[in-house]
DNA sequence: TATTGTTATACTCTATAACTATA
DNA sequence: TATAGTTATAGAGTATAACAATA
């Protein structure tokens, strides 16, 4: 019988949840200005994964069309939290950057969440908490996700930080 | 410093990336039929959940419009996977449930979920793996969605089989 | 010829607001 | 009066397909 297997995917299921992902967003982009929003937020954690990167890569980053990247970008860029910038090494691309201030808006959102995190595990033990953590990680790096999940096979990257990427 | 708190982030921001979602989902549904898509499966699985019920009830559930569960519910319905039938206790209102045939089309998600879970940890002690379902059913039930998600709170469900409610 | 960013078009889906029926 | 399901409308967002520029 696999319980096991079926235990966590029902734990799965409410994570995945959209009402979860929607309260979780909001909490993450809370009074941080009308740019950043359910829409823009994936581009702009992205982005600040990624590091200055190109529309073309930045969709296959997040799984969007370039041309929804390009809208997106627009709005961020407005907000004065990302901007455009040629590439030199390539003269049909534009890199888009996160401004300094996306960046302190993107630290600030990482942060929220890891404290809201740490507020709901403040009953446990912390050496449970850190066992979660560490099987949660490799769970997600080794299990789910390497089972099949060919893309970008040549992701660069620079760390993996991994804000929540909400909605579509 | 708060680096439990940062790590779970990490690991739970790569979790709800779009990509994974899309990834978790097509595994789902893969060769169940059109009718089921990014689109209905929420209605569907949540119907699950939540057995016979209104289409308001069942909106609130996954937090969608009725109309919106209407529409969705109608093309399920058209594939035979799910019926209509008044509410002997409110004439006003119409239950949906699952057919025999949607029923057992959200018991193989479950089961093929399940497997696919139980085979990317296949390489796991099985202590190991049986501690990290207990401690993600854990902060998934006391933790995360505890701490801020107030929603019907007179929910009353039948046990709460969570599949993946993927995309809106 | 292939790929870049951007823009115009067609399409899908959504919530809002109607409507009728019942509580 | 309030809520049920359904339907029409208007709005937002997407991918597709173009475009000119560069590799």
């Amino acid at each position: 019988m696999n319980e096991t297997g079926h235990d966590i995917a029902d734990a799965l299921g409410l994570l995945l949840r959209r009402t979860t992902r929607a309260h979780l967003y909001s909490l993450l982009t809370e009074g941080l200005g009308e740019a950043v929003d359910e829409l823009t937020y994936p581009v702009f954690s992205g982005l600040a994964r990624t590091g200055p990167c190109s529309a073309a890569d930045l969709g296959r980053e997040v799984g969007l069309d370039r041309s929804t990247i390009t809208r997106r970008a627009d709005r961020l860029e407005h907000a004065g939290l990302l901007r455009r910038e040629p590439d030199p090494a390539d003269g049909r691309a534009t890199l888009l950057a996160l401004t300094d201030e996306g960046q302190g808006l993107v630290a600030a959102t990482r942060r929220r969440l890891a404290d809201h995190i740490e507020g709901s595990l403040a009953s446990w033990p912390q050496e449970e908490a850190r066992t979660f953590a560490r099987l949660l990680r490799r769970f997600v790096d080794e299990g789910l996700l390497a089972a099949g999940e060919p893309e970008h096979p040549a992701a660069p990257g620079q760390g993996r930080r991994g804000a929540v990427d909400a909605g579509r």
